[in-house]
DNA sequence: CTGAAAGCGCTAACAG
DNA sequence: CTGTTAGCGCTTTCAG
């Protein structure tokens, strides 16, 4: 039924050794014989099972992906970006939707080592110390993308949140604004604390105390960037960093249906960069993060350790870029 | 190093075939005799290796997807609907990116097959011959969602385009429109005749014929719904079918930056019901496609196939609603 | 440059 | 209920 190395080996009378050889391109090969089991190999359309060839060689050339969610287009555009790369290096994805949940998380991976692939990419979501030490003690290469473990042991790459929040803080700050609010959501949680920390730390420097009350946490969605602003509505805020696109959308619209002026009377900057930036009037003020970078880098980094290829920094830091459009002064 | 079912089989005093009964849940094995094994399965932390697994029972529990690109909204939600569904059979996923060019299609399918996949799932696009071809001399259940093969051989799940199409259309000429016109995108060929097909036969039954100057075929991204406003504006259209959310966005943008209101000038139906229809102002009536299910019940089906269970029906067409928000009169 | 042979870790008859 | 025995299809020494 299906062609195997055996049957082209007999066709092209020489050993499987020798048909393994010329499918794997080993130069080892005269150039005639070469030729002979290349022609059998099409003439019987054969085609070899990576299965067995993973079995015997311990080696899958597929990687894992864990996901929180690939319909969210913050990821998806990660994911985009590191399929890219594997693909580039021959390597096929195998990805699982973790919805953030630890326990979700570690079956995943388990699954995942058990198919035996070659490395996993974590992407986005928060990192629990449980699911980090599982990753920890597995022997399988691991690289995370768009997000960290809390004590930054495992390789990563990311943009740096804090100095970006800063840096926007200190724009709003110059630009009139005074009473800032912060709107999150619920999947990276190193994001979130590091972009509140630059905007209290930014504001702090400029002798003004942020308050606790004025941070929303909520679930990365459109909806929920309403939501957002119903709870912030009676704080005046007239400035509001936002983790995520979708929810600055939401946070957009409630304004404007409140009778707000954009950016008047409120001024906001999200995190993401995605697509949706330009979707809005007006347009989103927003920090272009490198979403398909990111993925891809950390794809790029997870096959120097599956080569066990130098690497000079476990960490990369990618250049970030803060566009001001329509909802900023 | 690795901990096999052969130490598994030592340590617990049994043989091999043991061992693998009881991973496998077989229940011709005496409780004792299971408790012992299972005792041992965690104390030395031993992992069935799914790679032998796959070789030796010729099943790999994998199932190939073949998407035009996962960072497009419209398929990453088809995508999600088909992962949980793999997820609840136990089945990984590995998903590969085609961007609709037949030749990576073909290569992509190639190496899902020398995965040994139990099955694959064809997502959206366009199914050239060729591919469709390959698809049905391979041995392997394949299944196609939110698309189809011109002469509708496989096994596809759909909503009928052809006559939602048709219903917009009769709903608009009640409302006064009478300059059509359509803008589509490079992906789903098919889709894009049905609509067009519905569009023509309902303008037709109602004494309008339609010009073939006002199909714009584009890349289905936002600046693309720009690019095809600045080409019918010379037409003046009053109504405009869209076949994507993200075009649609941006015809919305480009009309209303013209000057037109929107929907008293220009009436806009577009194709997806992702996310996207309620991020804009006034909100996108929209085609409500059950993407989600549409993955969900592609990857059922493929799972009744892989399993040889019964199926009463190839073609699956679900149904659509047409939700008629602020782009419409 | 080529072949023989020993596995990789597991499942699946087949006996008992 | 349990063990024995063949493979699954390929890679990889090791000889020659």
């Amino acid at each position: 039924m299906t062609v195997t190395i055996y049957d082209v080996a007999r066709e092209a009378k020489v050993s499987m050794a020798t048909v393994s050889r010329v499918v794997n391109g080993n130069p080892n090969v005269k150039p005639a014989t070469r030729d002979r089991v290349n022609e059998v190999i099409k003439r019987l359309n054969y085609r070899p099972n990576a299965v067995a060839r993973g079995l015997a060689s311990k080696k899958t050339t597929t990687v894992g992906v864990i996901i929180p969610d690939i319909s969210n287009i913050y990821y998806s555009e990660l994911a985009r970006g590191l399929e890219d790369i594997a693909t580039m290096y021959k390597y096929q994805t195998i990805i699982s939707n973790s919805d953030n949940d630890p326990f979700k998380e570690r079956e995943i991976f388990n699954n995942l080592l058990s198919k035996q692939v070659d490395g996993i990419i974590f992407l986005g979501g928060t990192l629990s110390n449980e699911t980090a030490e599982l990753i920890q003690t597995s022997s399988v290469p691991v690289v995370v993308s768009g997000t960290q473990d809390n004590d930054s042991a495992l390789p990563a790459v990311n943009i740096d949140y804090h100095s970006a929040s800063r840096e926007i803080t200190e724009k709003l700050l110059k630009d009139g604004a005074r009473q800032f609010a912060f709107v999150g959501g619920g999947y990276s949680e190193k994001a979130r604390h590091d972009v509140l920390s630059g905007m209290t730390e930014g504001l702090k420097d400029n002798g003004i105390t942020f308050n606790d009350d004025a941070v929303y946490v909520g679930s990365e969605q459109y909806l929920d960037g309403e939501k957002a602003f119903a709870q912030l509505q009676g704080l005046k805020p007239d400035a509001i960093l936002c983790i995520s696109d979708e929810q600055a959308i939401g946070l957009v619209h409630a304004a404007q249906d409140a009778g707000l002026n954009i950016p008047d009377d409120l001024q906001i900057v999200s995190f993401n960069n995605t697509r949706l930036v330009q979707m809005v009037r007006p347009k989103l003020s927003s920090v272009m993060q490198p979403l398909y970078d990111i993925g891809a880098v950390g794809m790029r980094l997870l096959t120097k350790f599956m080569n066990d290829e130098e690497i000079e920094d476990k960490q990369v830091v990618l250049p970030y870029h803060i566009d001001y459009r329509g909802t900023t002064k």
